[in-house]
DNA sequence: AATGAATGAGGATTCATTCAT
DNA sequence: AATGAATGAATCCTCATTCAT
């Protein structure tokens, strides 16, 4: 019963291992190195089921970002008042679940026409998160102009993107809590100059 | 004779011929993009010839790294006693040869067992440049300890990695200056944290 | 209600459906090119159904001929004393719904050991139409021989297939009135040839 | 070294047991009935090394077709004054190197998008054909207008077409001889008709 | 009567690499 | 120093078909 029964027709949970499959692959290995073969042999399921359930690698990419970036989003729902905590909260999740980091970052930076899909999540993805970021800015720094919390904006995201690579160099030696902590300062200082300069 | 001299035994015209088609495609496509194929035909010559000139596609790759990241260390021999300018002439040198960070970033982000050279070109850049990073701070912040210099040297970094990440999802749209400028002032005030707390 | 209706349980209309789509696929990209996938993507249904109304993509395409051929056979229904006229009516239906012809003389250009019964339907329809071609003949050539008759309704026939290739090929650029008429008239010649001689 | 040599570096002769092997299995199967794996089977080369020799399936399957009307086009060389004779002739050839045309007529009867090379290969090859069988009527029936040969050349040609087909359908049973024997005579008298109406 | 899900075999093609010349 | 040819493993993906519901 269990072995037949586990074998056929539940597509839900074909989906959800498929999914967790690839996401552990594409988290090692990257987009390119992601085969649907390796994927494959991780869930069980023939590669030609996974086409069952994605239309091609590109969409199973694509799907593991965004359900990757769902679940990070969630550390963003907690209202938090204190913006040097938040960040740090932000930050800790993102180490945590990076998948969606790690394959944007590479579908970034790699930019062949292919993977459109993919890489159009992940631009959806950080625009939902600049414009969280532009909020939060912009609640915490009320007297800043427009420009003042775009620039502010991206800085801060780089920063944590910075960190991340950081990380994936460097391992434990970098301290991670040490870096979000003085992010978190410096962004107040950084609001302070751009509300009096430029 | 001239197309005699030209197409036989001037080794040292083909291996620059083969970096320079290397590091178009990789710049292009990313490592695992980057195919032998694709590099012969950009440049020209035969893919077996590839191999007479690198033992494999890996130190290809990493040759490409090196060079590009040579060129990119001279922004750093400039003596610059500002380090906001210091700063930003680095950062404007970062986004015209971007190739050794661009694949360095790549190969960070995969992280599959090949590529072993690649990867450790890289990493010896990053770990240069770090400690330049560090010289840097140390001249301008005496005061600051050993951890703290480390912290803000990787902080300093980071975002100047997150700059790169935001050019290349945001483009034309991304205020480089700006952002190198703010993070020039930040990492003033960041010292000055750093030298009364932590 | 109707939704229902038609959604369910509606074998004979399904049915149709599913040929109709065959047809139009097979027509379009003959028999090897046509997909079950791509009959279901055009049908509406999915690919398990297509099987509980055929047992296999054979048997599809097989139907898919008889039905094709059934309604152009109509066109030798009508009594038609002038032998001109009836081969130019004859090859204008054969224009006009060429699905059996084409799919056929595909599966007879291919000669693989599959799609036994698709090609079986094509030649039992190629034989009752030579039957037919050859009452026309000694009804039209009462001098001539068992002999004559074959070779003469085999010329006939193999001229129109030649036609059909022909406006294949070369499209409105080719008369295809005038190669009938001429046809028809060549036919006589034929007879006349055939009685005296052979 | 026999094995050795014949097994290593000797583009001519593999390229030519190539052409060979994909002749052999398309005169069997068609076009989409051949599969690189088969002709790699049949020729001894591994699939990847018939990719060096052609660029796809398409210009290989394009390359047999050009080679096969090339030895057919023989037939056509030989000065033939009698009209009768050389039409038998042409089609004795025809029968016996018909790669070609079953080929080209597969591939005109499938219309799908892909296969542009071995359709554009068969179409000059029907092209170059026609304006020989143009000619020849000409050169025949001197009076006829242009219009006239036209017709009578795309009649000419339609039935060898059809003959064609008749023996890959009908085998032995189809009188070839005959069949061509006749069409030489209807030929004379359907220039007669054309000269005097049309 | 219909369907979602599954499956293994096979499709064309590209890969990095090697070897004899 | 260079190159034409070869090679086996791997790539993504589609195929016809089946089966439990």
């Amino acid at each position: 019963m269990s072995e037949g029964r586990r074998r056929r027709a539940n597509g839900e949970e074909s989906r959800r291992r498929i999914l967790d499959a690839a996401a552990e692959v594409a988290g090692e290995r990257g987009y390119d190195g992601t085969s649907i073969a390796q994927v494959s042999a991780r869930c069980g399921l023939p590669a030609s089921s996974i086409y069952w359930h994605f239309k091609d690698k590109d969409e199973l990419i694509a799907a593991v970002i965004e359900r990757s970036f769902v679940e990070w989003m969630k550390a963003f729902e907690v209202e938090g008042d204190d913006i040097v905590g938040l960040v740090v909260r932000i930050g800790k999740a993102l180490v945590e679940t990076p998948d969606f980091l790690r394959l944007g970052l590479m579908l970034t930076l790699e930019r062949r026409p292919q993977e459109a899909s993919a890489r159009r999540v992940f631009l959806e993805v950080r625009t939902k998160t600049l414009a969280r970021i532009r909020e939060m800015v912009r609640a915490f720094a009320p007297g800043l102009g427009d420009r003042g919390v775009e620039l502010l904006a991206v800085y801060a995201m780089a920063a944590v993107d910075g960190f991340f690579v950081a990380v994936e160099i460097g391992g434990d030696s970098v301290d991670l809590g040490a870096l979000f902590e003085l992010h978190g300062r410096v962004l107040v200082d950084a609001a302070r100059h751009l509300v009096q300069g430029v």
